[in-house]
DNA sequence: ACATATTATTTAGCATGACTAAGTAGTGGT
DNA sequence: ACCACTACTTAGTCATGCTAAATAATATGT
């Protein structure tokens, strides 16, 4: 199966991310994981295409992240709990909207029979 | 309604043109038309945004064009007429492809339940 | 003790490609 | 003469996803 990747992305990440957190909090090497386990091999994105991501959300008050404090036996560095803040949860729904309109407009013209 | 553009289109353009093309042959100008109102509204390319695509399409052969001629009674400046290579429809096809798997696997993540 | 693997984050620099904005050109109408 | 519409061209900008490497903390194996 092509991988999904580049540009094809672009836009859609952030609104990737939100739906993400949406099911419940996560660091960012965790919202990898899930993403690459949601997309069923066809994605894989790395670090430096996801962290930055999340930055951004931050700094545009999306989401929220706080570092992991506690007694904790695992091993590894620190490590950065994110979740959704109130303006996420709108964005998101407001990303989702925009998706269904992206789809149906952009499907319509790309599925056009050949 | 919000307009679809930027980021959004980036590695679906491509299909886009193709697509319009498969419904027949058109210049630039009607293309971005054809475009337009296949968009409802939703949809607004630029000449800035198009021409190069054409441009980028046809030096890859994927379409073929040529400067229209013959008696003209019509009015403006002369037209480039884009047709669809036999490239270019095998990769129409496979780019349709991508779009399902696209829309299928970023649907599945974006469209969680908030 | 040391190397290696795994988890986790950071970040500088690059590449892609859609957009902005302005220009050229031809024809018809006022 | 000027404007509107059709049609194409193109230089420069910007957003953002990717590459690649570094840093850090801990566990495990030798």
């Amino acid at each position: 199966m092509k991988k999904i990747s580049g540009n094809a992305l672009r836009g859609h990440l952030d609104a990737m991310v939100l739906a993400t957190l949406a099911r419940g909090e996560a660091h960012g090497f965790e919202i990898m994981q899930r993403l690459g386990a949601a997309g069923r091999g066809a994605l894989e994105l790395k670090e430096g295409t996801l962290y930055p991501v999340l930055y951004r959300l931050e700094a545009a008050g999306m989401i929220v992240g706080k570092w992991e404090t506690g007694a904790t036996e695992r091993r590894g560095p620190r490590r950065r709990i994110y979740k959704l803040a109130r303006n996420g949860r709108r964005d998101l729904k407001r990303r989702q909207e925009q998706w269904r309109q992206f789809i149906q407009v952009i499907g319509g013209i790309v599925e056009a029979p050949t």
